[in-house]
DNA sequence: GCCGTTTTCGGCCCGACTGTTTTCAGTCG
């Protein structure tokens, strides 16, 4: 998709426009930015079809954004971003991935100290050449190398929700030539897990040559890292890097097995196939020299004696003695979802009517849609007040009777906020006459973990809060979780019979893995909600779903997988 | 730079928080 790509540079155009204190110049580019990313059809379709008047039919492309995508998709450059850059050659866009760094401060760290990239800004910080500067200041020097150590970490990961799409649109295409037999993504990719380094690809081909010739002349390739007769490697545009691989269709399931790993997964079993007496590597699983199995997966797992196991679990955390013993889990599943719970509406900024949004669960075959918006508190997203929520019931209650489907049901929510000192910041009597609530911490993220801890447990104490919203408050690659006790949370979730979200926005998927196990095994119930702030983000779902299966995730620890009656049981 | 008109220019999200200041700028959501 160019839109991605096109959208990345209008992100970077807006920051280099505030550096200069264009006004409102950025605010045009940004909007535009974000409606490329939700957009459903790929503008050089659009393009194609309908030239530049298709392109300025798309909200917030106008004459001139319109010109510069066709440019985009003419040149592959824009000339106006390249000037900008040449202007001040600075990385802006990692740079304003350091927390507390925007472009103002980037901007005097350019004139005053020359800095125009992290590493350049990690020597000064450690030199304390930033303290000193006006406007800085010890206390911001830290932050900023504090903020540079947890880019470190995430370093070179993408989120699974950006990586996703691309690789399957890559596997698309491979797999409509007739030359590829078998093909799977593989990888953690394969596994779901929440950031993704590369992706990588396995096809089964007797023309591997034909195969390789294809894949590096796909679109949207940057370059061709290396290119050889059963591998091949390239960087796309959009800055991910793509490995394929091709074998033969006899030793498919072994390298299948393989490359999907993990590593200490594949450790692991092969110590199984090793107490039986057998091998097991890449190309099957063998008995001496004799190949016993090696086509598919589910053979080779058969063999060792062990149930398929699902790619999600395949972490060595306990899911080999448990596919040993035929106990494996059965992981909850995108279908067995009926509706979500956790979706924002034009009434408080998002894109789409609450008809809108009710329409496109409809279509994703939902039964049920709970329109949560935010509440007062959070101005800049037009928090509901109570009587805004009054009348949003009206609007709900008059939809519901015109759809006039059994079927299907819109519930009023909101997305309540939780308070510094615990507190809920709607009155009760309005929390009363909403179908559930959701409480979540939009703001004062630092505070002392005792602290933090109580704040949470209190509003789980509220007798109309049913769900807390993304309760770690990470933002992957962007900002480590709150101090919490998960264990104290958990135990108060079970006493007052709050449910915890998992959060599917590719940003944030809270709760992780990790602590959905220890939420299911604590006993207690959680819902997967996608948080859309438009309709297309709806599709979020799956990797919610992909987060619970990680997390060991069966239908009955999720709530929204039961129909509106046995799901309104849940609510206080 | 877009949008929507009162068709040709004015309006465009705003409060909390932090770390600087010593009354506020920059960043975040």
């Amino acid at each position: 998709m160019r839109n991605q790509e096109i959208a990345k540079i209008f992100y970077e155009i807006s920051e280099y426009l505030e550096m200069d204190e264009v006004a409102f110049r950025p605010y045009a580019y940004k909007k535009a930015a974000l409606t490329l990313e939700n957009l459903e059809q790929d503008v050089s379709d659009i393009y194609i079809k309908e030239g530049l008047k298709g392109l300025k039919k798309i909200p917030g492309i106008g004459k001139h954004l319109a010109l510069k995508i066709e440019e985009y998709l003419k040149t592959g450059k824009i000339k106006y971003f390249q000037k900008l850059k040449k202007k001040s050659p600075v990385d802006v866009s990692t740079l304003t991935a350091v927390e507390g760094l925007g472009p103002k401060k980037i901007k005097t760290l350019y004139q005053k100290l020359g800095i125009k990239n992290v590493k350049q800004l990690e020597k000064a910080a450690k030199a304390h050449k930033i303290a000193p500067l006006f406007g800085f200041g010890e206390k911001t020097e830290q932050n900023i190398l504090q903020g540079i150590e947890f880019l470190k970490k995430s370093k070179g990961r993408f989120l699974l929700g950006e990586i996703l799409p691309i690789a399957r649109d890559i596997y698309e295409k491979l797999k409509r030539l007739k030359e590829v037999e078998k093909i799977d993504i593989v990888g953690s990719l394969k596994r779901m897990k929440e950031t993704v380094k590369d992706i990588d690809i396995l096809i089964a081909s007797r023309k591997p040559k034909k195969v390789m010739d294809f894949f590096v002349s796909l679109d949207g390739i940057e370059k061709v890292w290396s290119k050889g007769t059963t591998r091949a490697s390239v960087r796309m545009r959009t800055g991910f890097d793509v490995d394929i691989r091709v074998v033969p269709k006899e030793s498919y399931g072994a390298a299948l097995q393989y490359f999907i790993g993990s590593k200490e997964h594949n450790i692991a079993t092969r110590k199984v196939a090793i107490s039986k007496g057998l091998k097991l590597n890449e190309y099957g699983l063998f008995k001496g020299k004799r190949k016993i199995a090696g086509k598919n997966e589910k053979e080779i797992y058969k063999l060792l004696g062990m149930d398929w196991v699902p790619p999600e679990i395949r972490e060595d955390q306990g899911e080999i003695e448990a596919a040993l013993k035929g106990k494996l889990p059965k992981l909850v599943q995108l279908k067995d979802i009926k509706g979500h719970l956790h979706c924002h509406s034009s009434w408080n900024g998002g894109e789409n009517s609450i008809l809108e949004m009710a329409k496109k669960a409809m279509e994703l075959g939902c039964d049920y849609i709970g329109i949560s918006d935010h509440t007062k508190f959070l101005r800049i997203e037009y928090g509901l007040n109570e009587k805004q929520l009054l009348e949003q019931r009206k609007e709900i209650d008059r939809l519901n009777k015109k759809l006039g489907r059994k079927k299907f049901r819109i519930l009023q929510g909101a997305e309540t906020n939780i308070l510094k000192d615990g507190s809920i910041d709607i009155k009760d009597e309005a929390l009363k006459k909403l179908d559930y609530v959701i409480a979540g911490i939009h703001s004062s993220f630092k505070m002392e973990k005792s602290e933090m801890t109580n704040r949470l447990i209190k509003a789980m104490r509220n007798k109309h809060v049913d769900i807390i919203s993304h309760p770690t408050g990470r933002l992957l690659k962007q900002r480590e979780e709150y101090e919490i006790d998960f264990d104290k949370i958990l135990k108060a979730a079970k006493e007052f019979g709050t449910i915890l979200e998992i959060n599917a926005y590719p940003i944030r998927l809270d709760l992780n893995d990790l602590n959905i196990r220890r939420c299911k095994e604590a006993g207690v119930k959680m819902i997967i909600n996608t948080d859309a702030h438009h309709k297309e983000q709806m599709k979020f779902l799956n990797l919610g779903v992909a987060q619970a299966r990680r997390g060991w995730a069966e239908k009955k620890d999720i709530i929204n997988t039961q129909p509106l009656n046995k799901l309104l049981k849940h609510f206080k």
